[in-house]
DNA sequence: ATGATTTCTTAATATACCTTATTCTTTTCT
DNA sequence: AGAAAAGAATAAGGTATATTAAGAAATCAT
């Protein structure tokens, strides 16, 4: 049952015999995460990747002034991970840090390779996720430069609805990219209206 | 000769035999654009995916006060297109421009799955090529949020010294994500040092 | 080459957002 | 349950960048 969520995500794009699912499956640790613990620190180099089954994980970079900027949230049926330092296994920037106690499925480096080397239609499965990301990536950087934090906090809220209740302002600010002072001033302008 | 850096862009992630390089190098156009011409408008369904030959492209976005937002340049060795058009065949938002006189290799959606089809190895070149699309979008956007527009350019000089003189001041500022004004003022105050 | 168009510069004024500081509220820890 | 810590609200003053407008320089089209 832990292994549902992740089934129907691959099923999404591709098709997995019995054997080929358990093969698959069998690639992936479950692991349990406090609130607050880190799964990856800055200076680290990233040892897995991440699908989250259960809980809220927040992908984010500390900036030279020391301001957090979060990436993303990666929910349940989300995945993340710092894809730079986890394909080159060098030191990572980004921190990954459990916002709700979280059950994720993890998979090694080398059972990443493996899996590919094993069931080459893992290929397919994330070159379409990838390229899913990709346009979503721009998309959301486009709005960045053309949107004002209020328009991207309320483009937020509707894309995301359930994420406003279980995701801090401060976090929401710092995914934003503006100060929790400024997002309080935005929310109250909102409210008056 | 047009297929030289295209088959050695590919050689970098998958390997090909005659037949294969053959077969996938049929699958593309050549084409070429004179300076402004458009290969895409908002509005068209993506039918092509490109890959420049020779010349220089602007992939942008008109927003609603009718400002102009670049997301990228494509130079020569570098894929572009509306990948969210291009797949799901929708209306872009985009528009795709000649900045100067271009050559392009284009393939269209029916032969992109093609290729897939006739030559599963190509998941794999593009999941590649996807995922360090994806590494170095997520790091662009990260430093747009935390770098000033001064850091940005100098930023942008430092990793892509050629660009800054096939590209106009206007274009770089909307690249950038400010105003040509405001660049200009950077500019000067740079050089003052 | 000449005029027409586009790009670049400069400067004054305006605005979105930041910084710092204080108080109030909520959550966490023992 | 109470103390401590973290999050949220409010407000004053500051900075990065936008807007508008005008002139200078460069590029384009005939």
């Amino acid at each position: 049952m832990e292994y549902d969520l992740i089934l129907k995500n691959v099923g999404r794009f591709i098709t997995l015999d019995q054997v080929e699912k358990e093969f698959f499956l069998s690639l992936f640790e479950v692991k349990r995460f406090n609130k607050k613990e880190f799964l990856l620190r800055a200076g680290d180099i990233a040892r897995f990747d991440y699908f989250t089954n259960k809980g809220c994980l927040k992908i984010y970079k500390i900036d030279e002034k020391g301001t957090e900027h979060i990436s993303m949230f990666a929910i349940e049926d989300w995945w993340s991970g710092d894809m730079a330092s986890f394909i080159l296994q060098k030191p990572s920037h980004y921190y990954i840090q459990a916002l709700e106690a979280s059950e994720v499925l993890q998979i090694s480096r080398s059972n990443y390779d493996l899996l590919f080397e094993k069931i080459p239609k893992f290929e397919r499965f994330y070159r379409i996720l990838y390229q899913r990301s990709l346009v979503s990536f721009i998309e959301r950087s486009d709005q960045n430069n053309s949107l004002h934090a209020e328009e991207r906090y309320r483009s937020f809220i509707q894309k995301y609805p359930s994420l406003i209740h279980r995701v801090s302002q401060k976090n929401m600010a710092a995914y934003l990219g503006v100060t929790p002072e400024f997002l309080s001033v935005l929310r109250k302008k909102m409210l008056a209206k």
